[in-house]
DNA sequence: GTTATACTTCGTTAGTTGGCGAATTACAGG
DNA sequence: CCTGTAATTCGCCAACTAACGAAGTATAAC
């Protein structure tokens, strides 16, 4: 029950929902995702230790960058059906596929990390 | 968006997950869920206004008692699709399952009510 | 070392939420 | 009518949350 409710309380939020959505087509950087938004970083981070502790989302760094990921299906089921259900339930939606632009044609244009290939 | 957020924010407490989870055994009138959660009427009827509003529940009413219904399927999918998600993930915890109890074994004692037949 | 960028942590503030009791409405039964 | 029960609405308060900026940590480049 508290895993459930710790991920239903992470995706009761408009701008973590987004976060996840748009990390279904990649892997960003938390300074992608800070100008994805349009949030002060600090605001971003607590968003993105949010979904972390509810087993939403994996992150790695590499050199100053890092960089967060939807969790993989080894994580716990709630967050897993979670980020199922949603998708199924808002990939066609106005904003995610604004969104989903955005990071296809990279552009999250004030981040220097830009055009990084992986 | 706008619907899933409503909903999301609906399963966001836990009281109101209780009562969805306990709707799945028959439908409750307010003071048998007053007597489940143990909390006042007034907060009460604010939680069923909220899983209304959220497309969750329906209600009806039957002289001096208002009976509360999980949604059928002709509600919105957001609400459709999130009782089945929380149902598979729930269906086993505790405090769901003692809930189940009491509504089934008519342990809810201090409702005038108890023992309805529908 | 110094500077710059990336990110997190901390403290503050404004807005939201969940809880309650009191007052109100609705209805069934004297 | 009046009384009692069921439920909702309203106002209030404590707790939580999302936002920000400032300060701190970490890494890369110079």
């Amino acid at each position: 029950m508290r895993c459930f409710m710790a991920v239903v309380k992470a995706l009761g939020d408009e701008n973590r929902v987004r976060v996840l959505m748009a990390l279904r087509a990649r892997e960003l950087c938390v300074c992608e995702i800070i100008e994805l938004l349009g949030l002060a970083p600090s605001t971003v981070s607590k968003h993105l230790s949010i979904l972390f502790q509810a087993g939403l989302v994996e992150s790695r760094k590499e050199g100053r960058w890092v960089y967060y990921r939807l969790a993989k299906s080894d994580t716990t089921p709630e967050a897993a059906s979670a980020i199922a259900w949603m998708t199924g339930l808002l990939e066609h939606e106005r904003t995610i596929c604004e969104d989903q632009r955005r990071i296809t044609e990279n552009r999250l244009s004030m981040c220097e990390n830009n055009g990084y290939q992986g």
